[in-house]
Order: structure tokens, then C-alpha cells, then sequence
DNA sequence: ACGTGAGGGATTAGGT
DNA sequence: AACCTAATCCCTCACG
């Protein structure tokens, strides 16, 4: 990714905020950031999933208007991929083998975190994990997660995987390393979440005039 | 026998 | 209005 590029997406995020706190009530407490940016092109939904974009912009250049960037539906495996960073999240669900992205539910703890995912889409009865587990098996379809004959098991796609790495996008040698530890990076990406969950909320209770 | 996990058909809901 | 992605309901089966 060249540095023309960066500011492009940069500028693409700060807009973005820019309109958001024009509509807002006031005390959006967001600060673009890098490590923010970087969050965002990680969910960027049309690139697939291949080694050879390392530090690659797709030829078409989507657009990033502010509606993009805010309504983004939340997809399931994403949450699942979130939680599995998340420490606090450590009691419901874990990694078996991180770098083939297979991971399982903690029996005792699994309805914890289908009922979260149910409050986090705003759903109006709760979600159980039966529920969710259908959800679930769904995905095996479409390959995106299949299901590991160990209880409770699945796993990530390559495809997805590599989507929802925070260095998929990065030319690792280069930017990576100096920028941020990994680890670091997926906090960041937590809090991105965080705070993309909270302008939302804020954005839904503004007055609905066109923007 | 019982609880738990798993598989999937059918339908509905909500958003794009 | 069609299409996606779940969400929901429900029934069946396997296993320890």
C-alpha cells in the first residue's frame, strides 16, 4: 500500500467521523487513528480472501462514504473472530489451533456468548446456542465455518482467515512490525468495535434528516 | 433412560 | 421487489 493510498483511506475514515459528529449529540468520543483505519480496511467485505493482495489496493476503489462505514451488518463469524481476541471472552470461547482458526465453545459458558451476540444484533427473543449453532452449520455450506468432529469445535475458512487478519492488508515487513505489536493490533480492533457500536447506537438516536 | 451435541428442513424476520 | 443472512421452530439421530 503506498502512502498516496494510506491518506486516501485516512481521509476516507476522517470524513466519515467528520459527518458522524456533525450529527451527533456532541460527545462522540472517537479519535482517528492509523491503527483505526487499518480496522476498517479490514472489513472491507469485497476482497477475498488471497495471498497475493498482501499490501495490495483492489483495482476498483469501493466507496467509503460514512452510510458504509457505519451500517455495516455485523456478521456472525465476524463476532465469533471478535470474541476469540477478546480476553474477557476467554470463559465462552477459545482457540484450539489459531493459525488453522479452529476454535470451540466452552460448554458451560456457551449460552453466554450466544446470548450476547443475540443482544449485540438487537434481536428480540434471546439467541441460545442451538440457535446460534444452526446459524452455524449454515456456514458449512458456503465453507465459510465448518464444523470439526470434536465437540464444540469449528473452524475459519482460509478465506475468512485471512479477511479478518489485521495484517491481511499490511505488507508486514514494512508496516506491521513498526506500527503496532500484533497483539496490540487486535485490541485496537476491539475498540474500533467498540466505538464503531457506540457512534452507532448515537446515530440512531439522531433525528433522521437526510445526509 | 437421559442429557447433550449435532444435523437439517421449513418458515419468518430484518436489512440491503 | 428480490435477495441475503440469519433467527426461529422443530424434529430426528448419535453418543456416553
Amino acid at each position: 500500500m503506498t502512502c498516496v493510498e494510506q491518506d486516501k483511506l485516512g481521509q476516507a475514515f476522517e470524513d466519515a467521523f467528520e459527518v458522524l459528529r456533525q450529527h451527533s449529540t456532541g460527545d462522540l468520543q472517537y479519535s482517528p487513528d492509523y491503527r483505526n483505519y487499518l480496522a476498517l480496511i479490514n472489513h472491507r467485505p469485497h476482497v477475498k480472501g488471497n495471498s497475493s493482495c498482501y499490501g495490495v489496493l483492489p483495482t476498483e476503489e469501493p466507496v467509503y462514504n460514512w452510510r458504509t462505514v457505519i451500517r455495516k451488518k455485523l456478521r456472525l463469524f465476524e463476532y465469533l473472530h471478535e470474541s476469540l481476541y477478546n480476553p474477557e471472552m476467554a470463559s465462552c470461547i477459545q482457540w484450539v489451533d489459531k493459525t488453522k482458526g479452529i476454535f470451540q465453545f466452552v460448554s458451560k459458558n456457551k449460552e453466554k456468548l450466544a446470548e450476547l451476540w443475540g443482544k449485540r444484533k438487537g434481536n428480540r427473543k434471546t439467541m441460545t446456542y442451538q440457535k446460534m449453532a444452526r446459524a452455524l452449520r449454515n456456514y458449512g455450506r458456503s465453507g465459510e465455518i465448518t464444523k470439526i468432529r470434536r465437540k464444540l469445535t469449528y473452524q475459519f475458512s482460509e478465506a475468512i482467515l485471512q479477511r479478518l487478519s489485521p495484517s491481511y492488508f499490511l505488507g508486514k515487513e514494512i508496516f506491521y512490525s513498526q506500527c503496532v505489536q500484533p497483539d496490540q493490533e487486535y485490541l485496537s480492533l476491539n475498540n474500533w468495535n467498540a466505538n464503531y457500536n457506540y457512534t452507532y447506537a448515537n446515530y440512531h438516536e439522531l433525528n433522521h434528516h437526510d445526509c
